[in-house]
DNA sequence: ATTGGGACCTGCTCGC
DNA sequence: TGCGAGCAGGTCCCAA
């Protein structure tokens, strides 16, 4: 499941690589069953033929979302759902299956968005739009941002009576967070993730950001995590390394690393959360 | 306004 | 061995 810590090793490894670039064409491989990956633009032709030609300027990150900048002023986003992948390779190697979007660079070299669980979306938004749609996916602050603050973190949680996991997967609140990263962190900071998010202290959100930032930046370093699914790689396909070092997520009865009682799973907003019922209080 | 739950998807695992 | 049920979860949408 990509989250922040995956998407920005996407992002640092594509940089060099395709900055600079011109897109020789993008294309939809056909699918019987239908494809929905282009969001909010009303023509899948005109959504392609704006590509073909443009030359991208930079890739940049917002959340779980990837930015490619181009030199038309428009910006292309992708965001990898659930399952996606983004493999960076020659022209000439079969196609995987499930390719929803493939992105030609003159020169031979490929950009395949492949994504068994179609979840996966891209957006194509104009100049103009970007003046005016600031924010369009109404995003939170960047918990790496130095801006990111405990006093910011509380003053989002104050009054709110759902669980802590429930709020901090709210992509309003803090952006780029989702299961894996939630339970990580709120083990870290030995706070439950079933905690009424508005009783938490002044010093607990500040241990809650400051293990939020931790565990992101180790998870960075480790190049992302790739679950027992395995659905994360690298553009190379390449898996990361942060599965190693995770304390609680999918490690249900194993011992917890601090107190060594088994770790629990319970259902938070939908999803498996998982925890020391002894650590976290 | 906030919160919970279902829909969207497909591949995989599990139990019978 | 085969089959269906259940599970995985990021985001959107609707209802209470």
């Amino acid at each position: 499941m990509p989250e922040l810590p995956e998407v920005e090793t996407i992002r640092r490894e594509l940089a060099p690589r395709i900055a600079g670039k011109k897109i020789k064409r993008v294309v939809i491989p056909p699918d019987p069953r239908g494809c929905r990956v282009i969001r909010r633009y009303p023509c899948r032709r005109r959504f392609l033929s704006r590509l073909a030609g443009r030359t991208i300027t930079s890739v940049g990150r917002r959340a779980k979302y990837l930015l490619f900048d181009l030199d038309d002023g428009r910006v292309l986003i992708l965001h990898l759902g659930m399952s996606g992948q983004l493999l960076f390779r020659p022209r000439s190697a079969p196609r995987f299956s499930h390719t929803r979007l493939v992105i030609r660079f003159a020169g031979g070299d490929e950009l395949c968005f492949v994504d068994p669980r179609k979840f996966g979306e891209a957006y194509l938004f104009s100049a103009a739009e970007e003046d005016t749609l600031v924010n369009p996916f109404a995003l939170g602050p960047e918990p790496l941002d130095r801006g990111y603050t405990a006093s910011r973190l509380r003053e989002s949680l104050s009054g709110r009576k759902g669980p802590i996991k429930a709020v901090l997967l709210d992509q309003k609140v803090v952006a780029g967070l989702g299961n894996i990263y939630t339970d990580e962190a709120l083990f870290r900071s030995g706070i439950s993730p079933l905690r009424p998010a508005g009783s938490l202290s002044g010093e607990e959100a500040r241990k809650l950001v400051k293990s939020i930032r931790e565990v992101l930046r180790e998870a960075i370093r480790c190049r992302g995590t790739s679950a027992a699914d395995r659905q994360y790689v690298t553009t190379a396909g390449a898996l990361g390394g942060f599965q190693e070092r995770l304390d609680v997520y999918q490690r249900p009865d194993r011992p917890c690393p601090r107190c060594g009682a088994p770790i629990a799973t319970t259902r938070v907003a939908g999803r498996t959360a998982h925890f020391c019922p002894r650590c976290q209080v």
